[in-house]
DNA sequence: TTATCTGCAAACGCTTTGCATCGGA
DNA sequence: TCCGATGCAAAGCGTTTGCAGATAA
């Protein structure tokens, strides 16, 4: 109640209104460090709060996000891709077309130790790195990017 | 000609029949090094062959990736995961129970430079680190683990 | 010949949206 | 007061599945 405050006021500085749910949302994300999904994050408040709706945590997710609170993870675009180099490689992601890249394997150092880690294990990394590629960078023509659907 | 005898022999190897679209499948990733989504995968296949179907592809992808000649990128578990926190770090990823967590940003040495990357910009990047996290590697009652959804 | 695979269409799961109502500032 | 936010239900999209017919081996 003095955090709480500090959050309303967050809001407030980006233009948004402090409601009961969208404060729930962030609330719980900033105590919830395992990166819960939206229906964990509805399944939470909607417990406090029976009236809580999934649309409204769907929408606070993407307000949220827009307004810089919060980050969506493991959904690089909306559909999966697919690769058939099966052995160990990096990634590059194209932030404005969506492509990924293979990029060679390296080891990398300094890959935290199991101390650091905590008790987990770990049994692959990759790095990946995120940016725009040649063909979205170059302000040609047509430009090859759109790799997005088109059905 | 050759190669795809080699094909065809691969997917005999693991008790896969060599079916046209399982190997316009194949073929396409093996060409195409631009991880396709599905979608893209499917229009390709089906301008060749417009009785393609989507059902076929996917099923050939899925069937593909359990023989390990494909991979899937960008899709660690059905639905996305959310985060408050905004600040970079890196990410540890159970792969029992899609867990996430972050790990705290530090640099990593190594990161290919420009002209080993071709003509990409990198703007971020990320480790992600891929294993078993405590709570499911202890083999205790009823563990803390499933984090799916429970509707 | 026959177990596997295919195409179709319907089902599914997650997410977004249209719209009438509600409520924070 | 009044515009932004909410809840509901329905639509959207990507993906999976059940089933009858086709086909690789």
């Amino acid at each position: 109640m003095e955090q709480s405050t500090r959050t309303a006021e967050l809001f407030r500085s980006r233009g948004l209104r402090c409601t009961p749910q969208r404060f729930a949302v962030l609330d719980f994300l900033l105590r919830n460090p395992a990166h819960p999904t939206a229906e964990e994050i509805f399944l939470e408040i909607n417990r406090a709060d029976p009236r809580a709706s999934r649309a409204t945590i769907y929408n606070n997710l993407r307000t949220l996000i827009e307004a810089g609170l919060v980050r969506e993870f493991a959904q690089e675009k909306r559909s999966a891709r697919f690769g058939a180099q099966v052995e160990k490689h990096h990634h590059f992601i194209c932030e404005r077309c969506g492509r990924i890249e293979d990029i060679d394997w390296f080891e990398v150092k300094g890959i935290p130790r199991a101390k650091d880690l905590g008790p987990h294990t770990v049994r692959e990394y990759e790095l990946v790195l995120r940016g725009v590629c040649q063909a979205c960078s170059t302000p040609r023509r047509k430009k090859t990017s759109k790799t997005q659907r088109s059905t």
